[in-house]
DNA sequence: TATTGTTATACTCTATAACTATA
DNA sequence: TATAGTTATAGAGTATAACAATA
């Protein structure tokens, strides 16, 4: 029987489910993120469609969203509000869709997010090993071929 | 640069982001667990309730949710609902806190949870050795120290 | 006919504030 | 006055369906 880690009076049933332990850290690491970046005023999720757009110039914002596991219909609102932020721009190849691009406004705002993103993980996972990041990395990327 | 996992064609600038593949794999892990336990019906956080007051009986809710790091509002309509199917019942120690127990309905609805959360653990994570597994879980658990 | 983007909508999870009743 | 539980409510994030415009 193990504590239960927010309360050593009870037991704790899932301290050795990962899956468990998977989503209590990911909800606190996405929590910590989050406050960070308010100061940037954008969330994290908006903050993944920039970097993807920086880092892919001229795609779609389907295959941009895709690649973030956010769907088409979420998209919309999401490149809108970066668009009326000034960070992305909309070029229109073609009628039906966008090619979306980084203004400058919006690399300083890439800059800014990579720099927030690296001081948490620092400080979450800094204590690490180089070999048992990689490790872990490759873990965590592995449960999305078997999901 | 390294690919995009979801599309080879693009360069993915969160790929070596632990935070964000910690959100990625635990969407990943939970949308599983949530159709998995949809034949039990059974929600994942309210699985982790029942399981918590199982392990723990007699104990107050807001002191189970706080050890799921659930609010006491929002512990009230999930108490409540395992009340209804018979899982749960409440006793009354005194007049303005309950003391949780599972019923006997409960414990076999634990088992089957147990049963398809390891099933589901097995799939995602049965191919890494224990020594991984144990470094994974405290890496995990350090994460909620670190918040 | 298929695809891009959009709107509307609903559902879940989470967060806060205010209320009650009891201690 | 402090605490347990409740209610109401608001905000994210996510999911599907239906639609218009275009290829």
């Amino acid at each position: 029987m193990s504590d239960a880690a927010d309360d050593p009076g009870l037991t704790d049933p899932l301290a050795d489910v990962i899956g468990y332990q998977l989503r209590r850290a990911s909800a606190l690491a996405m929590s910590d993120l989050s406050a960070a970046l308010s100061a940037e005023n954008i969330s994290p999720i908006a903050a993944s469609v920039l970097l993807m757009i920086e880092a892919n110039p001229d795609q779609t914002q389907t295959r941009i969203g895709a690649a973030l596991a956010i769907q088409r219909a979420n998209m919309a609102p999401l490149v809108a509000r970066l668009e009326e932020d000034g960070l992305v721009r909309r070029k229109t190849p073609d009628g039906r869709s966008y090619g979306l691009v980084c203004t400058a406004r919006g690399a300083e705002k890439a800059a800014a997010v990579r720099r927030i993103m690296n001081e948490l993980e620092d400080r979450l996972f800094g204590d690490m090993s180089d070999t048992m990041r990689r490790h872990f990395i490759n873990a965590l990327r592995a449960v999305r071929e078997k999901g």
